[in-house]
DNA sequence: AGTCGATTTTTGGGAC
DNA sequence: GTCCCAAAAATCGACT
């Protein structure tokens, strides 16, 4: 896994100088990316404290949270499995020559 | 699969928080944290997506996502507990003759 | 709650020393517990690694691994999910005020 | 190995899944590839647990679980690779400012 | 403080 | 052989 010669070596912040700047322009690109994904990650995670948030108010109203999980997974299930029930069915269809 | 022994019909929940008639008031308010929260769960699955999204551009940029990953991870940590967990990783390294 | 006896302080590896021999006896059990967890972890691998084989090995006399892994998550659904069914069942029962 | 009369011609899977008479051989060729998988993925499971019992004894020594997991981990690593990594990550962070 | 569920990371398989 | 996708494992965090 070392140094491959190619254009761009990984583990090497192309145009990286070590300069009193710390890196030229990829260690700008590499802060932005950085950056980017911060800003993502943060409006999930905002995100996931809203869904708590309703879990909690659902379950200060009377409701047991436990069961609206299981429903949510259940409905969630009812739309992703049925792909792969599917899939699954046809590769039965496929193991038993009934194609 | 599917649960052979639930005899509930989606959508069909009954008032169980003691409200007298079932199917009544609360289970349009269930529907409404279902909802709610479903919603939502969405837009984190759209986020989680565009991280990735961003995570595959990095490469494509020439960086090593594994890194920034960890790079994401460590700025996440606090301050004075990175340097903690740091501190204590070395220590144990130590400990194993692992200089 | 009164004196304790010996109460390790958090991030600290217990009597360690820095002494030449880099830790004393707490160092030793770390170093005991490393290494039972990596020889545990060895034959994990090795299991893991039989059970690729055994896929293997019915693929090469004809069978579609994919098949066999449904298989296998299925039965194993008909054991660990008959728990987690009748849990449900249970919870819904008790939504309905069934108890 | 011997006799190769029995070999099954690819793309050409047996039903395993139709009364007592249809499979034949085949279907208990692929009940013992099954049965052989899950006593093999039970194994591995058992272990699993001892070795979260091992953690679990650490802890109750006064250890850090979370310390010990990078430990394990860092020795798992190639020692050149991790080498590798570790200048990389110290790379980027140089370029983030992470000093 | 232990269990359970969710999330993230790793790994194997397949395509070109 | 390299890259991508999907499945599995490990880790993390919440709730009881």
């Amino acid at each position: 896994m070392g140094a491959r010669g190619v254009v761009m070596p990984e583990g090497n912040i192309p145009n990286f100088s070590g300069g009193p700047d710390v890196g030229g322009i990829a260690a700008e690109r590499l802060r932005s990316f950085v950056e980017r994904i911060e800003r993502l990650e943060e409006e999930k995670a905002t995100l996931a404290a809203d869904i708590r948030e309703v879990y909690s108010e659902s379950k200060g109203t009377g409701f047991d949270v436990k069961i609206i999980r299981i429903i949510i997974r259940l409905r969630k299930m009812d739309v992703s499995d049925r792909q792969e029930q599917e899939d699954m069915l046809d590769t039965y269809k496929r193991a038993l020559g009934m194609t």
